[in-house]
DNA sequence: TCCGGAAACTGATAAAAGTCATCTTTTCAA
DNA sequence: TTGAAAAGATGACTTTTATCAGTTTCCGGA
């Protein structure tokens, strides 16, 4: 297991764009530069753990990581899976309270660490990146809203149907008539998406490939026919 | 069914001190009331419906609301139950979204409607009270986080234990050794908290009963062990 | 290339929880 | 005060999903 450091400039990031620095001026991108430190994290990595307490946010420059809480019997359920451009563990940071997740990486990532203070300066200098910010929060808490009523009353086929879709929207690439969702699950981890044993994934996952919804690629799983999963998901009425 | 106005100065406020507005100055709270109109609900009344927009802020004043999601087979999940001094429907309005939720009256309530203008002025022009309520948001966050995990891998019972705890903990009144859980819910309501069937809740709560860790009186719930009930939620280690 | 462990898969079984039907009790408004 | 509607309760039954035990397949490192 070895961390590598790496460096990057954020004004010269490639995810700038796609990120919520997008916007702020040369000198606020030169301050959240000061002491931010990039590493290269392998599979398998933890990059902070639940009940810990975040000094900085964690800005992620490639590859993919889960974020996660493990109940008592050490059932993992999997909250969000950061992509590149997306924040880590700045929740915690504003709420000013230890870790209520643990964060790994899924695919091997680069991430960059920004220190708290320089984070919170120009978070206090910039009310348009602020906003941006509590914007971005309360978009997210919408979403877990409809997480939650979703677990709340939807069956395990509905919820399984419903992630596939949602990691299509997310990482889904082009094709003719499908998508394949790029990127590589194991069952135990869609398990821990969707919030039931990995048994049931694979068997659900099973009837799906027979029923013609999906398709396997070597580890990735290709959807067919994004309307009949939804279907499947009750998102729409059929 | 009444919609009765009345009137109240927000600096005069029984509980600004439990609120976030809490800590504004004078002239800032006076922006606040400007346009303020303030109402009395209703039992049963509605205070906005998911897919509206937002218009502004609704702060409790008294009585209690219930904020849920409605699946399409029209089941009902509670997120919040809401008290005096807390904020309703900011999530939407600072995420510039429809309203992910609908608000309805539990118990008579007085709730005051702040414009939306009013409201984003003294928040841009007050980088503490913006503070304090980014805090607020991220903290509920990870509440959110914890019980989307909960929902997850918790059997119903232990959901319900948990659920039942958690009302204690915001509505109880202290007795000499038991705590009566000051707001009455139905059987329904209870289930849509819990997430599951009517039928359910009222079998488990009578099981609860009969292992003596509750007692009923009239609409209400009384928790005699609570430490018995935390073990049943899977909460502290038996 | 071969071995060992992880991941994927399958079947049998049990437990949990939902659904439906029915009945009783409570509540509230005419 | 009473009668209808809502809420609460109970039993029978079914479906869903977890659990356990076992087998097969895949893959990376020695």
């Amino acid at each position: 297991m070895s961390k590598v450091e790496f460096s990057i400039s954020c004004s010269l990031c490639d995810h700038l764009k796609d990120s919520l620095f997008n916007g702020l001026n040369a000198d606020e991108l030169a301050r959240i530069n000061t002491h931010k430190t990039c590493i290269q994290y392998k599979k398998g990595q933890n990059i902070f753990y639940e009940g810990t307490r975040p000094m900085g946010l964690y800005c992620m420059n490639g590859g993919k990581v889960k974020v996660y809480k493990n109940n008592l019997q050490g059932k993992e359920f999997i909250l969000y899976i950061s992509k590149p451009g997306d924040f880590l563990g700045y929740r915690a940071l504003l709420s000013e309270e230890f870790y209520a997740a643990s964060a790994t990486v899924l695919e091997d990532a680069k991430i960059c660490f920004i220190q708290k203070e320089d984070f919170f300066e120009v978070l206090q200098k910039n009310p348009v990146f602020m906003k941006r910010v509590v914007k971005s929060i309360c978009s997210e808490m919408g979403i877990m809203e409809t997480k939650l009523a979703e677990l709340a009353h939807k069956s395990v086929r509905e919820r399984l149907a419903a992630s596939l879709l949602m990691l299509k929207e997310t990482y889904g690439m082009e094709g003719e008539s499908s998508e394949l969702i790029d990127i590589s699950l194991t069952r135990d981890d869609l398990a821990s998406i969707v919030g039931t044993a990995t048994e049931t994934v694979i068997r659900l996952l099973s009837e799906f490939k027979n029923e013609g919804l999906i398709t396997f690629e070597g580890k990735k799983i290709r959807v067919l026919e994004p309307k009949k999963l939804a279907l499947q998901a009750d998102l729409i009425v059929g």
